[in-house]
RNA sequence: GGGGGCGUAGCUCAGUUGGUUAGAGCGCCGGCCUGUCACGCCGGAGGCCGCGGGUUCGAGUCCCGUCGCUCCCGCCA
């Protein structure tokens, strides 16, 4: 990645990058700095490998050139700072380093100044005898930055954050930051919150996005809005999900489903057609409902197949009684044809594991044979129901078939989980494909049976499609989409809700009546009655889309100075204790133990 | 909150059925070396086996607890 840096502006300790002394520079005289990558003493001659952000060059220190310099060559040491100039001078073929790109040349030091003489590294900078743990990168961290996996996967991050600038602004978008220190805004995730000194018992929070500021901007006439913007959430974290993380958001006015969706797909192209990543135009828009019902998941990868199947109608009335009551209950029997592989009796059983851990019942498996099934089960079915199931699955001789049994949309996702797992054990992805697709026509709400209250998919002020019914709420759909990108969800957005009789309304629907909206949302409201203009937007997990663009299966790999699964930064070692003083200022006493005694 | 995996030298790891003095590679330190490029050769230092209990004549190894890292579920777009 050393090609595309621009020419170097000489200054104090050096006037060209590393990467950049190639052939066209041999008889002339460059300094250059940067760090001791490697040394080789041969006693009467030293080489150092000294490394920039742009790459290596090798230096030789000869006692008849290098004068006083040589003795500073003999002493260098991993990781020491040096400045280091000379002419560059053409390599002899026999010892030219065809694995360099600066391999052809080499720099006679004549003088060289040591800037900062660095301790051992606690681990090689560049290491042969495998990785070294996660947990030692990151106490570290500013040493694991140096290496080239760091530099390119910030790089790329940072062409990408660039690129969507350079986009949007080409249509008309401006970027406009929005507070950090906000006030709770209820997504559904809990808030980090920062108490306030100036106001005694009050707690700003941290955005866990800009959504109602983006919604403001519309009102305030800014039409097309965006911005990179670091959002916060204190939630348990994963591979992909971080407390606090960045993302594009988006918002623009005077724009329905098919305006945001058509610019999106713009951008996409543009940004990740810009690292090596073809987006197919249109992108296929898949209804929430069939992402469901054929593949278990509002996220699913689609570089593979191993469709669902709904078997309901196959087995409604099935004198086999786990099926038949499941059914008579409102449950769904969905199969999954996995395919001519070699499972074993104990690979079987623990699918079944697999899926009573998720949540399912059970899991019912059979291996196609002949005409019939060889299943524990096989001797409950009819042949008739069998052929059918098979039809259903389009499964053969040598096949395995799983089913599940359950309420709609846990068999579905039990069954999607599965395919998901066996896509990955099975080899069934291509890793070398990139597929991206719309989830569109979400539900609006959802049942949450546990708080026994409907609760929305996206958030409290996405936009109903058609005129919302509050007395029948589960049936309303949303506009609203999502992206999603080989099984990752890279962004979502919606069209917003613009009328404040409606944002009243769903507030109702799920258990917010008016006199804790005027007091949690009043300028909201407030504010959509002083000319609302239809507005909408999207909003795209940043680290995600990097991830993916790097090929890495964690954020903590393209962020820079990342926390633990356990929400701690092992270098900083954020979050701290502070003194009493600090408490004493805000108000706060701990109690409970949590303090210092 | 729950489940799985991991924790031995600075780093990456090995360590037999519980057995006497815990090893390797890399790195580090010293010496030699003028064409190496993961330089080479010789020599050396370096260990609370995560921590705390227990079983045992004896524990890196078995048991219990605990802490840290990690993946997943819950939670969270």
């Amino acid at each position: 990645m050393s090609d595309g840096f621009p020419a170097l502006r000489a200054n104090e300790y050096r006037d060209t990058w590393c990467g950049q002394v190639l052939t066209d520079r041999v008889d002339s005289e460059v300094r250059v700095a940067g760090w001791v990558h490697r040394r080789r003493d041969h006693g009467g001659l030293v080489f150092i490998d000294l490394r920039d952000r742009t790459g290596l060059v090798q230096l030789v220190f000869n006692p008849d050139e290098a004068g006083e310099a040589f003795k500073l060559g003999h002493e260098l040491r991993s990781e020491d700072v040096l400045s280091a100039s000379g002419p560059v001078v053409k390599r002899s073929p026999e010892t030219i380093n065809a694995e360099l790109p600066t391999g052809e040349i080499e720099i006679r030091v004549t003088n060289a100044q040591l800037l900062s003489d660095a301790d051992t590294p606690p681990f090689e900078i560049e290491s042969f005898s495998g990785e070294v743990s996660e947990e030692t990168r990151l106490r570290y961290r500013y040493l694991d930055l140096r290496r080239d996996r760091m530099r390119q996967a910030l790089e790329l991050r940072h062409r990408i954050s660039a690129s969507m600038r350079e986009f949007l602004s080409g249509e008309g978008f401006i970027e406009i930051e929005t507070p950090v220190l906000t006030r709770s805004t209820p997504e559904g995730a809990r808030d980090f919150l920062v108490p306030s000194r100036l106001q005694r018992g009050s707690f700003y929070a941290l955005p866990q996005s800009p959504q109602l500021f983006k919604q403001l901007l519309m009102i305030g006439g800014f039409e097309r809005y965006f911005q990179i913007a670091r959002c916060f959430r204190d939630e348990d974290l994963r591979a992909d999900r971080q407390p606090d993380f960045t993302q594009l958001d988006i918002e623009m006015s005077f724009v329905d489903t098919d305006d945001v969706i058509d610019l999106n797909e713009s951008l996409l192209a543009h940004v990740l057609g810009g690292c090596g990543v073809e987006v197919e135009l249109p992108m296929r828009r898949l209804p929430y409902d069939e992402a469901i019902s054929r593949y278990g998941s509002d996220k699913p990868d689609l570089r593979f197949g191993l469709e669902l199947e709904d078997l309901t109608e196959v087995f409604r009335g099935s004198e086999f009684n786990v099926f038949r009551q499941a059914i008579e209950g409102g449950a769904f029997v969905r199969g999954l044809n996995a395919g001519k592989h070699e499972m074993s009796r104990a690979d079987l059983d623990g699918l079944v594991a697999e899926a009573t851990d998720l949540g399912a019942k059970g899991l019912v498996w059979a291996a196609v044979d002949g005409n019939g099934w060889r299943s524990p089960v096989a001797k409950f079915l009819s042949p008739e129901e069998i052929a059918t199931a098979n039809e259903a699955l389009g499964a053969s001789e040598g096949d395995v078939v799983l089913l599940v049994a359950d309420q709609p949309l846990l068999s579905a996702e039990v069954l999607g989980e599965l395919r998901r797992r066996l896509g990955e054990r099975l080899g069934l992805i291509d890793h070398e494909a990139n597929v991206l697709t719309w989830i569109v026509d979400w539900p609006l709400l959802g049942w949450a049976a546990d708080e026994e209250r409907w609760d929305p998919y996206n958030h409290p002020f996405t936009s109903p499609d058609g005129v919302f019914d509050p007395a029948d709420p589960g049936a309303a759909r949303a506009k609203a989409y999502d992206v999603v990108w080989n099984g990752w969800e890279i962004g979502g957005g919606s069209i917003r809700i613009s009328d404040p009789e409606v944002q009243r309304q769903v507030f109702e629907a799920i258990g917010i009546d008016e006199e804790h909206a005027e007091e949690r949302f009043g300028f909201l409201l407030d504010a959509l009655r002083y000319g609302a203009p239809p507005h909408g937007g999207i909003a795209y997990g940043l680290d995600r889309i990097v991830a993916l663009a790097y090929g890495t299966e964690s954020i903590r790999d393209v962020i820079a100075f990342p926390k633990t699964a356990s929400g701690v930064d092992p270098l900083t070692g954020a979050p701290a204790p502070v003194d009493d003083r600090q408490l004493r200022q805000l108000g706060i006493s701990l109690r409970g133990g949590g303090g210092k005694g």
